[in-house]
DNA sequence: GTTGGGAGAATTTTT
DNA sequence: TTCTCCCAAC
């Protein structure tokens, strides 16, 4: 069969198909919200490998799972099923694929064990319980946590953090040092990296060993990433060093919706990337083809204060539309009614409830209309704070899985025998140390010896996982990881379940759905745990959403609403100090920050966008806080918007 | 050392 | 609401 060769000036618009048929060399394409970026990209990808690329010489970086997929398949659609080999991913994910080959040149096994937030922070907690004395005047595992995470994503030393957040740190900060050199320590004991040690290590790899670089700048003649602008400096600079040989590196981005900062995210990465490639050529996205003229027209006035950014306007190419709305409410209920008022009419005119979302700065600002919602019977979904493979059961099971598969990783370890009846911490890791730092699932003496170690009250419980050990190895269940997971929870965990938690059956379904997923996936028990960690909440959900095709409406946050559309958004508690967060102001940057959130929140919307400001909030207690609009509202030229009050008052 | 009850706090969280 | 921490009782 010849090659199909498309026609790209028919698909795209001039600027569209100027960045996807670019020839070779830098290339930076600035795209404003709703101008076709992900098209862009997928018609890069496609006019690549039409010309010829082998797709396995292409590299797409992306910063969600869920962005990856979806352009690979839409890639797939426009130029065939061989655009599938191509290299695409979350640049964790990528790292950890150059990690898994290479981890041995940094002292690491190449079966390295990944931390996931929750591992990280338990063993910093660890670290604060062994080394601070005084541990009421010290900050919690959470604050060191994001402490120590800084200065790896800046890429500076964790002193300069603390320098710059010391007033409001009471504690000493060499004795926060100390313990971030003690979790140092413990990760490179045990053999396990975090989150940003793939990052970290990956870059390390790049730039300390002369053969591995060169051998991937070989492999890669094109990079592609997106969401250039929340890269932070370790990506940057993995990306410069990936591209460092073929020069072809394309980053899309829209320094707009950088909205990750408080993560090391910079956006001076992307304002500086004609700097740092000179001969770069720049292409602006600025067509709209989401939204609804008056609502770019409110977006395009909330962005113009912020200093610091590529000058871009959203042009709208949407016949007039209505105007934006912004509600004045008396408090919290108020607003909840309102929006579900709001929601049944829009309803009742054709609009599907799936083509609808409420966003807001934190997840606690939606309980409101939470339980206004299920009390409606009225369906929703909201994505929640902790992603499902972070939840306390899941991670339970995926735990006995790698003891199954790994005789090192001690985190699984610990956690499974935690499990058993009247054994804690103390005594799974005083377990640990007497069979020697290592538990082979598959030796039937190290078994024994275990179950020697027990406490009388666990043996029982011990006897049947031990046995299901036995059948994991002599029946070859890694190849079907999700088999030895269903057989986990009937022979043992569906019991713990049942006694530790009052939703157990809830916690089950969980489990068996995971099962199925294992199964699913290529690589059998041992390939998904590779990946497990770095599956995220919205891959989950994402599924489920489009399995289901749900008719539901959305609540999220904004960061979580990112890259996402709806006919009809609202945006709740829009008022000084919870939209702008009181807690991110300080400095003008952080209100630099908040007006892109509330940026992004804008451009989410298609054809009808409302405000909504409450002029009360209720405290748990009682109390009453007095509101202000937001002053993203307050900035807006007049006319721009319509006021409109609660439907109470109606 | 473990477990369970009660008090108290909660910004955002691509990996 | 849900998660986390701390203390007291096994």
């Amino acid at each position: 069969m010849p090659p199909r060769m498309t026609d790209f000036s028919e698909h795209l618009n001039p600027e569209q198909c100027e960045a996807a048929t670019a020839g070779d060399g830098p290339l930076l394409v600035l795209a404003a919200a709703g101008t076709g970026k992900t098209r862009t990209l997928v018609y890069r990808v496609a006019y690549l490998v039409e010309r010829g690329e082998p797709p396995q010489s292409l590299l797409l970086l992306t910063f969600t799972n869920r962005a990856a997929r979806e352009m690979l398949e839409r890639a797939k659609t426009v130029a065939g099923d061989a655009v599938g080999n191509l290299w695409s991913g979350t640049f964790h994910h990528v790292c950890n694929r150059f990690l898994r080959k290479f981890a041995d040149r940094l002292g690491y096994r190449r079966d390295f064990a990944i931390l996931d937030r929750d591992d990280s922070r338990a063993l910093i907690d660890r670290c604060i319980k062994d080394s601070v004395l005084n541990r009421k005047e010290f900050p919690k595992k959470d604050v060191i946590a994001s402490l120590i995470g800084n200065a790896a994503n800046r890429a500076c030393p964790l002193e300069d953090v603390l320098e710059k957040a010391a007033d409001v740190l009471k504690a000493d900060p060499s004795e926060i040092v100390k313990v971030a050199r003690l979790y140092a320590q413990r990760k490179a004991e045990s053999g396990v990296m975090d989150f940003d040690d793939l990052l970290v290590n990956g870059l390390r790899l790049l730039k300390e060993h002369e053969d591995v670089r060169d051998f991937y700048r070989g492999s890669f003649r094109h990079v592609l990433v997106d969401e250039y602008q929340d890269t932070n400096l370790l990506q940057a600079e993995i990306v410069d060093i990936l591209a460092g040989a073929c020069r072809n590196v394309m980053a899309v981005g829209d320094d707009f919706q950088c909205i990750y900062s408080w993560r090391g995210a910079d956006f001076r990465n992307i304002m500086e990337f004609p700097k740092r490639w000179p001969d770069c050529r720049i292409v602006r996205l600025e067509r709209n083809y989401r939204s609804a003229p008056e609502i770019l027209e409110v977006a395009n006035a909330c962005i113009k204060g912020n200093p610091e950014q590529f000058q871009k306007t959203l042009r709208p190419t949407r016949p007039a539309g209505v105007k934006p709305s912004v509600y004045t409410l008396r408090n919290g209920d108020e607003q909840a009614m309102t929006v579900m008022n709001l929601i049944r009419t829009y309803q009742e005119n054709g609009c599907r409830l799936r083509d609808m979302a409420v966003l807001y700065r934190a997840h606690f600002h939606s309980i409101e209309l939470q339980m206004q919602l299920a009390r409606a019977g009225l369906p929703y979904v909201i994505t929640s704070g902790i992603s499902v493979f972070e939840q306390a059961h899941v991670k339970d099971v995926i735990a006995f899985l790698k003891v199954c598969e790994n005789s090192n990783d001690r985190i699984a370890f610990e956690r499974l025998l935690c499990l058993l009846d009247g054994l804690g911490p103390r005594s799974a890791e005083a377990i640990w140390e007497k069979l020697g730092k290592t538990f082979d699932s598959g030796d039937n003496e190290q078994r024994d010896r275990l179950t020697a170690a027990l406490r009388v009250s666990a043996r029982g419980q011990w006897q049947e996982l031990a046995r299901l050990f036995q059948q994991y190895h002599d029946e070859n269940l890694a190849a079907k990881g999700g088999e030895a997971v269903e057989r986990f929870c009937d022979v043992f965990y569906r019991d713990y379940l049942n006694r530790a938690y009052d939703n157990g059956d809830k916690r089950e379904e969980d489990i068996r759905e995971l099962a199925l997923q294992i199964n699913k996936h290529d690589g059998g028990a041992n390939g998904f745990l590779q990946e497990v960690a770095l599956l995220t909440n919205i891959d989950h959900e994402y599924d489920r959403m489009s399995r289901g095709q749900a008719d539901k409406v959305y609540l999220s946050t904004v960061h979580q609403a990112k890259g996402l559309e709806w006919p009809v958004v609202f945006v709740i508690w829009a008022v000084e100090g919870m939209f702008p967060s009181s807690r991110s102001l300080g400095e003008a940057e952080d209100d630099a920050e908040e007006r892109r959130l509330f940026y992004v929140a804008v451009t989410r919307a298609k054809d009808a966008l409302a405000l909504c400001a409450p002029g009360m909030r209720c405290t748990r207690e009682g109390g009453v806080y007095y509101c202000k609009p937001s002053r993203f509202i307050k900035e807006l030229p007049r006319g721009l918007v319509k006021e409109r009050y609660g439907s109470a008052r109606f």
